[in-house]
DNA sequence: AGCTTTTTTGCAAACGCTTGCAAAAAAGCA
DNA sequence: TGCTTTTTTGCAAGCGTTTGCAAAAAAGCT
């Protein structure tokens, strides 16, 4: 008796069972029509011989794949893990399978989203996608279902799920304030994506609200990534009247800006204050813990599936624009300067 | 002109190049026998249609995918974000898109693996696989192409890539000795996999050699994640002699047990000293910096990726076993105990 | 020019499944 | 019992592609 037989198709099963093969394909998906006497007979079939359906076949027969495409930027980066864990969780209740594609090559990422859009996937969610002109209308028109999540679409048809990144950063800012900083160092984000445009915003309403002048130099571009983050934040430690804290538009930058203080020798955050936006559990880990932004990652993966199984469902569901709220997570990062 | 046009079929190609659809496969497959100016023909409808292969229909009819299958255990661990680094280098030379499947739910391991099989991907990565009885030996039995990293076979016949555990576990214990630890804890990895056992009797093996009595309180179960690496450091920190440094099995394991040691009013490394083993990114992101056994993650992802396209290639290729060196990677979490 | 060999191409079958339609069987009703 | 309605099932076509085989065309040789 075997387990599992790869070669076992739906002809052997209906044999075994005694029954056309159309009525095995209906039992297994779950027809109605279907004489119960008849079906426990296919089931035992297809246990007796241990059939796997052929995916490709049932794709190209006009069936649903039962899978959801993911499409993210890259793997390390726990913000992707911690959005894809709400994501499962919505997806394994809805009996979907996840399949997750990686674009870490740019130039990937238009050709993952449109095989995906052949058979391979019944839905696709898109982690902040650089390329959204370039695709996402011709996944609009082939009516393929589809979510962003932490990027808006300019033409404003697509569903997408993101946060409130320039509250956030308002008042991340506001905190910062509170304690006596008014040199504030800013570390973008990659600027063609609309969060890091909103952290900047909110950076700099937070600062003209409290009627700080703004200061150029106390803004260093960075990609989100800690790299960045490090040499941006070597560049604010290099100014001739430094920052007594650094806001980076994201937790990744947050670490690349703590290891250039501490390359710096200084300390944190005696001498310098730090915050992050985020809150992906390194921000927790390392000493001193940071304080940061939070954004509800795991929720937005799980509306966001949410989103994506309905219109999968209901294919004139028109679309939604879900905006979660940030909150501020103090932790031992930030103090008040040493000089008011 | 389209760019891309989802619905075209190679019917359509076929139609606008004034060719039969099997010319426009063979053509597509880069097959010798076809006029030159018959190609030129074909790949400019191609061009101007937009056309877009469907990958199921491809895989349905007995082509290849051109996809390889990588299975992980889950997405929040850098150590494969690592190792896919490695994979992914190797695949996109060799022409392969990579295609993960993550399986934070253990049940679904052997049914992604065998989905898989079924025309999805050409062959099969399988990162520290927890149930390689159950589908590895179907797997063998129909040819399917696959390669085991960091998990070996019990039946020896599986090409496997996999580092020097118990060695790294040996050295790593030796330094601590070296710098004149005694009472070294010991925080295991998930017993099940043989990389912990390898390590756990590197450990064993390193204070047998240098005369020092294994004592079992020292030596504390952990399954490779933070959090039983805090657990287990919390067990060895309440011990009425506690250890004077731990060794963590994995990276993850040796962050959760820095959290546990501050949480204990401890200093790192005055107090007590910390090693891990893998060698993450965040390993030299924590303060202090972390001592750790370095595993060449993505060279590991490299090798198994060429193991596999040279299996697919050459289906009568032999096994292969590829061990590769660990190496002692010294930074700041270790220091002379206080007492000798 | 005719014959042989090589190149090129289309036909037809196949891959494994889904599903519309119609026929057969069963159930319900008077 | 006969008629109507509902349930159940198999037939046949189709999905979009690959590929073996044979026919047609071209090239090579005498």
């Amino acid at each position: 008796m075997p387990e599992i037989n790869m070669s076992v198709t739906i002809l052997d099963v209906a044999r075994e069972a005694g029954v056309s093969y159309s009525t095995v394909s209906r039992v297994l998906s779950g027809y109605e029509f279907v004489k119960d006497s008849t079906r426990q007979r296919v089931l035992e079939a297809v246990e007796r011989l241990g059939y796997v359906v052929n995916q490709q076949a049932r794709s190209l027969a006009g069936g649903k794949s039962g899978v959801i495409g993911l499409l993210v930027p890259g793997l390390d980066n726990s913000y992707i893990a911690e959005i894809a864990r709400g994501i499962d969780e919505v997806l394994s209740k809805a009996s979907y399978d996840l399949l997750l594609y990686t674009t870490h090559r740019t130039s990937t990422e238009t050709s993952y989203a449109l095989k995906m859009t052949k058979g391979l996937a019944d839905g696709l969610l898109l982690v902040v996608p650089l390329l959204t002109t370039a695709y996402v209308e011709t996944l609009r028109e082939q009516n393929f279902p589809y979510v962003l999540i932490d990027q808006v679409d300019p033409s404003n048809r697509s569903s997408v799920v993101d946060s409130l990144n320039r509250q956030g950063a308002y008042e991340g800012t506001q905190y910062l304030l509170s304690l006596g900083h008014r040199r504030i160092g800013f570390i973008t984000g990659l600027m063609k994506l609309r969060s890091a445009e909103d952290r900047l915003s909110g950076y700099l309403a937070a600062l003209r609200d409290a009627g700080i002048p703004v200061e150029q130099d106390l803004i260093q571009r960075g990609d989100f990534w800690r790299k960045e983050g490090y040499e941006a934040a070597e560049r604010l430690l290099s100014l001739s009247n430094p920052p007594t804290a650094i806001f980076a538009s994201n937790d990744l930058s947050a670490f690349g800006a703590m290891e250039a203080i501490r390359a710096y020798g200084l300390q944190i955050p005696q001498d310098i204050s730090i915050m992050g936006f985020d809150d992906i559990p390194q921000a927790s880990l390392v000493y001193p813990r940071l304080t940061t932004v939070r954004q509800p990652l795991d929720e937005m993966g799980r509306i966001a599936a949410q989103l994506l199984v309905e219109q999968i469902e209901n294919p004139d569901r028109p679309i939604h624009h879900v905006t979660l709220p940030t909150s501020l997570v103090v932790r031992e990062s930030c103090q008040p300067p040493r000089h008011p």
